[in-house]
Formats: structure tokens, C-alpha cells, sequence
DNA sequence: CTTCTGAGTTCGATCTACGAACCTAGATGA
DNA sequence: TCATCTAGGTTCGTAGATCGAACTCAGAAG
């Protein structure tokens, strides 16, 4: 079965100031949804959504892998930090291990697995996000470019057919629980 | 003033079973921040980090902009949403309209300014991470497609030089705080 | 033997989330 | 006229999460 649901559309009429919409916009029916909405957003968020994980992947990320330099960098509570970490560890996107630098004892450190490198892009994509609508005066307080020719890097969406996707009318839903009015 | 740090460098040896790095990976250095780093991720999740507001925007994006219907299709408390959607409403991602169905009352409804559907590739990534990781035995619960040619739909970091960047290695960070140990 | 440091724990005071029940105004029906 | 239904919230008491500050503990250095 397939839901063919068009993403995003209908967003006429968003201009004025009273906002106020003069055509019927949501046909109505009854809820189809006697259970909420199991999704892949919904099963990543429980494992990066709780508050402090994203913040400790980009600090990872930039190779800040001690426990007291992401507490200063993230500003999370420690005990706070304990379970994220913890957490984070469990689902498999961090790996614990020890290092020992030369005449200095047996230390931890929390790195990247495989699959939390993977979530980059949910970083850059929020970065991408906040740069554009949240920056201060002075702009994003960082920017990434591509190593190789020195431009700037940006998320986008794109088709496995090549496509560049600009605007997200064109994108359809296809199966999944049917959406509801 | 550049730092043009790596980022995802040194993944080196994560693959042994009682993890332990063998090679000092951390250089030892005090750490340089004294406040909490600011950038446009942190600021983007004070927007949309907490629980439930990316599945609103979610459910949005779907078509899905009743206050009850948005509340079954996430399950959030009415507590929680009446708060989620406000909040939501005063950071400009969405807006709050009233429609009349003919012949029936006047309505709220809540739309995506903009700014909000922007935030569409925070969660194709979320998306695409949690069908990759996280997805069930049968398979992602919903796929996404090009309208136009019907290929799936992914995110990927591309430079603005039109470079598909696939490793986070090719990424370099400019300027910004510095990164601590 | 004392001090220092990294990596947490513990603690009491808030803060937030939770689910269930309740409220209100417009439409509908008897 | 009166009761009922519905959409869109509020209210409430409880339970769990978060906060910052202080404390702990083990290994290394002096």
C-alpha cells in the first residue's frame, strides 16, 4: 500500500498580518492514529534527542574527547554528562576506551564509532539551520569548508537518480502510517 | 584568525575488543574555554531541541496542523504541546492561523513559516540516520522520493564548489573558538 | 606523606514532564 | 430551551530530570 502524501504543500496564503486563512485548508476527518507515530525521526531522537547528546557529538566531533574538556565545552552538568555519555555509549555511537599518554597513567577517552560518525550531517544540517536564522551580528561563530578546495560545506537534499532536490514540494511520501488531518 | 582543525581526524585503532588505545591520541593541554562554546548548533536545538519539537515539525511537514490531530500523531502530553507549539510560534518556525471549514466555526491551525521549513533536512538526516541504525526488521516504517523521477531521498554534504563531499574527513573547520583537548 | 588531577558521585533545590480530568465557546440536535 | 459534541486548550498532583556546588577516589608527582 502506498500513501503518496506530497510533503510540505499548501503553504499558500502565509503572508499577511492577522494571519488568517480564507480557504479551507485541512479537509476535516477522524484521527487514524490511535498510536503515535513510530518513524525513524522519532527512534533517532530517543537515542541523540534528550538534551546535552547533540552538544557532546559535535564536541566529539572535533576531536574534544575527555570528560572534563567536554564538560567545559558543552557546559552540561557533570552527573548530567555521566549518563549522556553513558547513554551514548550503550546505543553505539561513542566507544569508551583508555589511552595512556608516555609516563602518564591509564586515562579515558570517548570516540566516534562508525555510526556516530554517520550523524554528522544531523549537525551540520542544525548548523546549517542556526547560521541562517539564529546568527549574531558578526555571523556564525564557525564555518567548515571542503578540505580539498577550500569552499564552504552545506547539507542538501538530493535523489540517488543525481537530482538536486531545492525545494522540499518535491519530495513525496511514500507508504509509512497514513497522516492524519 | 583560522584554526584550521581537522574535524573527525585520528579514528585510528577503534576497532579491538577491550578498546584501549594503544598510541596517545589526546594531547595534554589546559582547557582554553572558559565558557561554554557558543555556535549556531547550540543555538539552533534552544529552538527545536527540545522533546518533542522536531516531531512537530514533523507532523507538520506532513500536512498534520490540528492541535489534536498533531497531539495523536505524537503523543506528546497537551501540556507539553500547547507549550512546544507556543514556543514554536515566538521563534518564527511556526505560525498559528485560524481557517473556516463552510459551514463550521472558525479554527486554528499551525503552518510552517518559511524559516520552519528550512529545518526539513535536520530531519531528513535524523531520518536517514534512525533507517540506517535504528530501523526495525522491516525496514524504515517510510520512505521518501523524488517527485520527480521517484528515486529515494537522502542528504549529503556537498561544497559550494559542487563537490559531493562522502567523508567528514574532507571537512575543515575555520575560525571559530578554539577546540580544547 | 601531601598535593594534584581526571573522572566521576552525591546532594538538596528546582524545574519539567506526565496522564487524567476539567473547562470553554461555538455548532448541532431534540 | 436545554443537553450534547468538538476543538483547543488548562489545571492538578505526582514522578522524574536537571541544576550547581561540594565531595570522593585512585594514580602520579613532588
Amino acid at each position: 500500500m502506498t500513501w503518496n502524501t506530497s510533503v510540505d504543500q499548501a503553504e499558500r496564503g502565509s503572508a499577511g498580518a492577522p494571519t488568517t486563512a480564507t480557504a479551507p485548508t485541512t479537509p476535516t476527518a477522524p484521527s487514524l492514529l490511535t498510536q503515535p507515530r513510530v518513524c525513524s525521526v522519532a527512534r533517532a531522537l530517543e537515542v541523540v534527542g534528550e538534551r546535552w547528546s547533540l552538544l557532546v557529538i559535535r564536541e566529539v566531533t572535533f576531536g574534544v574527547r575527555r570528560f572534563d574538556a567536554i564538560q567545559a565545552a558543552t557546559g552540561a552538568p557533570r552527573a548530567v554528562l555521566t549518563e549522556r555519555l553513558a547513554g551514548l555509549v550503550r546505543a553505539g555511537v561513542l566507544e569508551r576506551v583508555t589511552y595512556r599518554e608516555a609516563g602518564s597513567r591509564t586515562r579515558w577517552e570517548y570516540r566516534l564509532t562508525p555510526a556516530g560518525r554517520e550523524l554528522a550531517p544531523v549537525l551540520s544540517a542544525l548548523r546549517q539551520w542556526g547560521d541562517r536564522h539564529l546568527a549574531g551580528e558578526d555571523g556564525p561563530p564557525a564555518t567548515f569548508t571542503h578540505a580539498g578546495c577550500g569552499a564552504p560545506v552545506r547539507v542538501q537534499h538530493v535523489c540517488e537518480a543525481g537530482h538536486v532536490i531545492e525545494n522540499t514540494r518535491e519530495i513525496s511520501r511514500k507508504a509509512g502510517p497514513p497522516v492524519t488531518s
